[in-house]
DNA sequence: TTGTAAGCGTTATCAG
DNA sequence: CTGATAACGCTTACAA
């Protein structure tokens, strides 16, 4: 049943038809209603490739799975994520469209297939980087786009994050206000702006209470329980141990509580461990993971919202939307 | 940069051009090289929208999130499993829609719109359920389909699941060689065909070896932490208890074995309990659960291909498959 | 208020 | 082998 069908079936032309049932004004009260009453009877379904066609909108937003190679998989987060994005997106009748990277294929090329391949109205950038080559190209093409992750100030793109720095700052505290004072940082992987603002969140506490850092105890891990096990289990072994390692997600931290565990450290007594992202696996570890929590479906929700406002109208202001978090003190 | 422009610089048409690119045979060597030379220095990109106008085909399978609103969110199975669908996918340059069911929205009035609205060439249905409305629907309108989950034998449409009866066969008889011969069963909903599988397994077990059943603690539940919870502290206030509960996912078990600790019994001594899924969180509790595991990467990569077989030859015999699990043994 | 006709960027059918 | 030309189904000036 296309446009055609229906206007005929009608006596009247498509475009009538078509502005009756797109609501514009130009059309009598009386035609408008005739179409609409049609239309549902025969059970008319625009073509949505049609009419993206003709409008140059795909009505989709892709992102891209931090993933698969790697075979880490999506993290809680993400797909809490995700879900908040899809919801908010369906309201504005928008898609959204989730593409994994194959092994064989470069990531700026896919992100290159993104901006010339017209197969959506824009894109999400997870986890961004110091000097993010996707930044840089999505931005010299003007290319619609929301990031999870700062950017460098100059750089006009809006952007979502939680407040890493702060989050760090408070646990670090946390930490302190108990009289542990020796403290490691497990960061994320050096490249993200969000381990380069806990590092500086995490320093900063450090430096407001006057404690010295140890260098070593400091270091840029991948965010997998494996790393956050091999550098503890590193770290254990030296005559001087800390009493606290701050991890950069509660999967690391897991790793963390394994390598503790084996050297028989009791963790929350002898040591103790923080984790980030509030996951499932690290509420049920043993202890309990103390981790920082912040709502995860809501940040997709909010990078949904910003991209639909600047769809509608480009010149929307440029914001950094910045995410509280939730310290969760439990027994680790 | 469109095929016309392309053509117009090359003193072409736009057919000639097209078949090129394309690779028909019909076109001579010289001005195939010259073609795909100029296209390539010229940088252009086919709009897919047109294409897929043109062709009738969206290149895109949608599925359908099962969540949000009950915010339980995407188990981590599913995750991987879209993981899996979206690699296998973007090898035949088709894309994964994914969409969730917003609050507003009847499931099957989304599935319509799929139907009828030309978005996808095709749908992955997850969790199929005995008399399932979805499925009715789209066979109805020969949808092109593969679910996950069984369907009924008469019902023409590809399936792909896990061994339900074999597994929940073999764990319950795992148990059973260990003299633990009180088991509850604490199922998933039971519209699921994946419960009644998984209930027969267990029954299947139990009258292999002659042990009698209990009827209330044989229960359908969500699969839900809270669910499982609710469900043992009352089982356990009886004065008969079960030596085993296997329960129908592993957040199921979590919450069993918090319930069980509550009323003081040591799990992996006084009581077992078992998961399904291999979830992280099951790895992490404490005493790390004993489950069932398979591969939902593979699974999703499964679904893809048996879709895109079907789409390629309508004629696509339908297929069963039925992935293997795996036993982990591990101290619950 | 309605209709005509020209796009949107492809593919596909037929002549030549 | 190549080129018109008509689809695909819709939107949108511009006329009437």
């Amino acid at each position: 049943m296309s446009l055609l069908q229906l206007a005929q079936s009608l006596n009247l032309s498509k475009s009538t038809v078509s502005r009756a049932l797109n609501g514009y004004a130009d059309v009598s009260p009386a035609t408008r209603e005739r179409v609409i009453k049609a239309a549902k009877e025969m059970g008319y379904r625009p073509n949505p490739l049609a009419t993206r066609l003709a409008k140059g909108k795909t009505h989709a937003i892709a992102t891209i799975l931090p993933l698969s190679s790697s075979h880490t998989f999506i993290t809680p987060a993400f797909s809490q994520l995700l879900a908040g994005a899809c919801d908010e997106l369906s309201r504005y009748d928008y898609q959204l469209l989730v593409s994994s990277l194959p092994e064989s294929v470069r990531e700026l090329d896919l992100y290159q297939n993104y901006i010339d391949g017209g197969m959506a109205d824009g894109l999400f950038v997870m986890r961004t980087q110091k000097q993010d080559a996707r930044i840089q190209l999505l931005q010299e093409r003007k290319f619609p786009v929301i990031c999870h992750g700062s950017v460098d100030k100059n750089v006009p793109i809006s952007t979502i994050d939680t407040d890493n720095y702060q989050a760090f700052y408070h646990i670090t505290e946390h930490y302190l206000q108990q009289g542990l004072d020796k403290i490691a940082l497990f960061d994320g992987p050096q490249p993200l702006t969000l381990s380069q603002q806990r590092c500086a969140g995490f320093m900063g506490a450090m430096h407001a209470y006057e404690q010295p850092m140890i260098q070593h105890w400091m270091q840029y891990l991948q965010l997998s329980e494996d790393a956050g096990y091999q550098a503890a289990h590193n770290i254990l072994q030296e005559k001087e141990r800390p009493q606290a390692i701050l991890c950069a997600n509660d999967t690391m931290a897991i790793g963390v509580i394994s390598a503790c565990k084996k050297v028989g450290l009791r963790v929350g007594q002898d040591i103790f461990v923080s984790g980030y992202g509030n996951y499932d696996q690290g509420r049920y570890c043993s202890p309990p993971l103390t981790t920082i929590s912040y709502d995860a479906y809501a940040v997709g929700k909010m990078m949904a919202s910003m991209m639909m406002a600047q769809l509608s109208n480009p010149d929307t202001e440029i914001q950094h939307k910045v995410v509280e978090t939730q310290l969760i003190v439990r027994d680790s």
